[in-house]
DNA sequence: CCCTATCAAAGGTCAGACCGAATAGCACGA
DNA sequence: TCGTGCTATTCGGTCTGACCTTTGATAGGG
């Protein structure tokens, strides 16, 4: 319960109550020849100040996952910051993935590992901020969904192999079903050859672009039988080399497929495009 | 000044005070035999309802870039909410890299376009907090750079050989400087091959990447004259290769270099466990 | 022994106040 | 006319203290 004060003993000696200090007369006799230096420092802000301290003992490692950072109040104490201070700080790191926190008793800031989930979602936002073109997408995907394959036929488990095998099962099932369903295994597919590659980077970020790349080909009517039937195709080409450990099958074989797959998409949007002009 | 008000009349009309109306009574009859229904719906917290809001207007583009959202006292007003959530909300955006704070008079929360800054701290926090080993690193980088290098020859500018060059130019000169140096400049080099590719999501990946392994490498002293010179010669030879528009060459030298660079890292790797273990 | 009613702990929200920062606007002097 | 410096104003930043909601813990009744 009270563990906290035995891991650190006084939370923010240092930081305690430098705000006043903190507004130094910028520039203060003005001179006017005493040019760039000081340029524009920034004020911190005692949430962001606080925010870094916990994020920076948390992946040090001082908070066990899965336990709690002190309570808020708790952390009032500790910091003689005002509670909407605290606060502010601990929903920082909240949407930084780096706690989670539950309400009632025995409530907290749980401490929890930032998963590819914020990487996916951060990235999700670059695509939609940035208004990035499904051809940048799939040329992205093309550049490293290769890779991931080489490295999964070189690290797959037999229980990834097993994923993939029930996915490939699935997308043939669902051949008459709906778009969706079959979107949605196509992307599971390619995660769960990323996840096969046992890289965590490299599958965080592709389970980011696939999900992205899912979302901006949907209502692309270009996924007719034939497509699936070749998707389900090289799916089940790309899993065989995987098995047999024949990474550079695998390249080869993803390779096709996610350029083909590419191919087919921008020709359906040129089409689109074309469409739309004749109006 | 006022123009907000021409671009949302009213900007939370339906979810003014839905808070008392969502604590829907779960399980109400309470039947012992009706399960699975309603399963542990979470409740929104209000100003994550807001800052979905704002958010999902900003990337709509309704708040255009560089203007400012209405002030936090003006949000209060149309939002009905506290101060208190309607700067949590604020706060989580900016987290999110959607909008800068500034403050002072005619200060606010001004949108910004999502930057590659927040795909490389989000990276970041994932391979710091779960302790991404540097080989994992690094077999990342040889998956995606030589498609940037690939990428880079086909859409480079004038204004990005200059860059190159420069760079180049640079980790000459410091030959003999201090490592902080070469690194940086070496990462510098990396990066910029990156933009050259005019792909925003690989460069910020790249970006993300590049500066986790110059912090995982700093300090390991296998950089010596040699391979300075060694990095130099590649360096200007995938460049040449990006000038020359000749895609294929520079995916093979970029794989050459960033593979021979791995092998090195990782050597110097296990001689220093090997060093430690000899205690 | 199980079930239920109640309590307490912890987060969530709110209201209002005050502070500091940055600027727009204005008056004044060169 | 052009600074130039002062001032008022409008912002965000912080603090306080109160109250609500959720949820686990706990004691009491069947």
């Amino acid at each position: 319960m009270e563990e906290y004060e035995l891991l650190m003993t006084k939370l923010l000696a240092p930081t305690n109550q430098q705000r006043t200090a903190m507004s130094i007369t910028v520039e203060a006799a003005a001179r006017p020849g005493a040019k760039s230096s000081l340029s524009r420092l920034h004020v911190p802000k005692a949430s962001d100040v606080l925010a870094d301290d916990l994020r920076e003992r948390i992946l040090r490692g001082d908070f066990p996952e899965g336990t709690s950072l002190p309570a808020e109040r708790e952390l009032v104490a500790q910091t003689s910051m005002s509670r909407t201070t605290v606060r502010e700080a601990l929903r920082i790191l909240e949407v930084q993935g780096l706690v989670s926190i539950r309400t009632g008793r025995s409530g907290g800031a749980f401490v929890c590992r930032p998963g590819k989930e914020s990487v996916a979602s951060s990235v999700g936002l670059l695509i939609r901020g940035r208004r990035v073109r499904l051809a940048d997408l799939l040329e992205t995907r093309e550049a490293i969904e290769p890779a991931c394959a080489r490295l999964a036929a070189k690290h797959r488990t037999e229980t990834d192999l097993e994923v993939l095998d029930r996915l490939n099962d699935e997308i043939v099932v669902d051949d008459g079903a709906s778009l969706a369903s079959f979107l949605q295994t196509n992307v599971d597919w390619h995660v769960a050859v990323a996840i096969a590659s046992h890289n965590e980077l490299l599958s965080g970020m592709m389970m980011a672009l696939s999900r992205a790349i899912y979302e901006a080909t949907d209502n692309q009517g270009f996924v007719d039988a034939a497509v699936r039937e070749t998707t389900a195709r090289a799916h089940r080409s790309v899993t065989k080399a995987i098995r047999e450990h024949d990474g550079e099958a695998a390249v080869r074989r993803m390779t096709r497929h996610v350029h083909s797959y590419a191919e087919a998409v921008i020709q359906v949007e040129e089409r689109t495009e074309i469409q739309l002009a004749e109006h």
